[in-house]
DNA sequence: TGGATGTCATAACCCCACCTTATATCATAT
DNA sequence: ATATGATATAAGGTGGGGTTATGACATCCA
């Protein structure tokens, strides 16, 4: 690319118009500027794009041809500035969400499914991977914005908490005597006990605790799923670790039952993470507005 | 539009790099100086653009949907400059070139066939008009070049006379005896004489030059092409007015023959008339070229 | 662990490209 | 003739966009 791409700016309007002077005015130069301008590119190219006369100018062959790309051209970009302030005004454009956990999803999915009520010609573009991944995939710029498992600890993030969570131990009919009073762990741990699949996020931060605690833990079952250990509690195959919070619909209906422990395993959060150097998409600016506002 | 179009040549660099100072580079700038722009081209549209990396830069969402614009205008630009500098070296592009007289055709044509032999990719486009027209649309910036009778004597434009023609007139058999001895106008006039029609510029011609001489003509027949004079002509319908140069082939063959005029009409010229103040196109030069080199 | 190397950001400075004003020139219309 | 409106030209000032120099980090590798 040869000239300077601002004089193209001043080609395509001067083609537009036919005329110097009123390219000038549209574009608030006076009418030398524009001539110099002209002449510049016509010099840079080595040819003559307009004909002079007497009452305005006319493209020559050359330019006729130079105006057919320059006219897209320009349209494209005044196009892409177009979009993206549509896009600020979230009539238009994607969020890029990442989320932590499957099980975030089930806490997630009303409020993505208002967003998306809201402004549906917003696309929406959810991402599940581990804490840690989604942490690298924030600060690398894959991410506008991830629900992840707190605590993150990272300087270049910023964290919004929005809710806690709270991991205990829930079972069915069989086991339904352990609820009359509360239990130590230890005593759970002798029992069939059900824990989510060894990688996920929240057997992790569960098994960490108990090994703080000195207990090691035996699964009789391991699941991929959070619904899946409350269905296998409620018929049950034995005592199952889940959340709290998710855990609501079946422990409600009395399909499984809480375990007091004498000792709960500490809450945790989950919560907003996005870059601090970065300031947040609209979209995901009002996502999190949404989802906090309740 | 609302910002510098030169930084979005530069946005499209960084884009395609992912790296401010690789942008840089192949700028030809510093990177600082790359910096900056991004930076100002992110306050205008309000959005950030770049996540900045350890290693790098990575597009945002909104960068992303900018850069599918972008990137397309950028490369329309650049196609628009190398079609541009392929049409100067002929391998592309169009002449627009006016024709003076459906008899100019004939003298042009081989130099034209010649022209697109060597240069295929020009796209030629021949416009029939009278001599005033055609100067107009020279002004006007519609033809890059004309092929008129002349004289010309518009200020405004240059002329490169080409070849001289001579007003003859010309007879079958049944005239024959007028070749004999050389006769003059006036008696040929009593005979049944044929022109082209009123309008054509070559009938204009000679019609001015025989009233100058106080001779007023009264064509038996008038025609609306030069092959037809000599077809006529050849089958005794009368004595043509026709263009010496442009009836060799009739002259030759016998088919007509020439009848000598004591006092000929003055010879005229055909020439290529362009724009004194544009330089010609690199095809419309290479034209002119091709048709006086030989 | 501690350079070495790479990234981008920031600050200060500087200069020329570009725009402005003023004027000329020409063509056309009134 | 005069007025209007087009582009061209000349001269001059200024600010934007570049430069250099430096800083702050991250990553890599020995």
């Amino acid at each position: 690319m040869t000239s300077k791409l601002d004089s193209y700016r001043i080609f395509n309007e001067v083609s537009k118009h036919k005329s110097f002077s009123k390219a000038a005015k549209t574009l608030y130069m006076t009418q030398p500027a524009v001539s110099q301008t002209i002449m510049n590119l016509e010099q840079e190219l080595g040819t003559r794009l307009f004909t002079r006369t007497s009452k305005g100018v006319v493209l020559t062959t050359d330019g006729q041809l130079l105006y057919e790309y320059v006219s897209s051209a320009v349209n494209l970009i005044e196009m892409g500035e177009k979009k993206l302030s549509e896009s600020k005004n979230l009539m238009f454009g994607e969020m890029k969400i990442g989320v932590g956990d499957t099980i975030s999803k089930y806490y997630l999915l009303p409020y993505l499914g208002e967003f998306h009520k809201d402004f549906p010609n917003v696309k929406l573009n959810i991402i599940n991977r581990t804490t840690p991944e989604l942490c690298r995939m924030l600060k690398s710029g894959e991410l506008d914005i991830a629900v992840c498992n707190l605590p993150v600890k990272d300087p270049a993030l910023e964290v919004q908490e929005c809710i806690d969570i709270h991991d205990i131990f829930v079972c069915g009919e069989k086991y339904k005597y352990l609820t009359i009073e509360p239990r130590s762990i230890e005593e759970i741990m002798q029992l069939p006990v059900i824990f989510l699949e060894s990688k996920s996020n929240s057997r992790q931060y569960v098994e960490k605790y108990l090994i703080s605690k000195g207990i090691k833990i035996q699964p009789e079952i391991e699941l991929g799923s959070h619904d899946l250990l409350l269905e296998f509690a409620k018929f049950n195959f034995g005592i199952s670790c889940v959340i709290e919070e998710f855990s609501q619909e079946y422990i409600n209906s009395g399909a499984v039952c809480k375990i007091r422990l004498i000792e709960g395993i500490p809450k945790r959060a989950i919560g907003f993470c996005f870059l601090k150097s970065v300031p947040l998409s609209a979209a995901a600016r009002k996502f999190v507005s949404i989802t906090l506002g309740k």
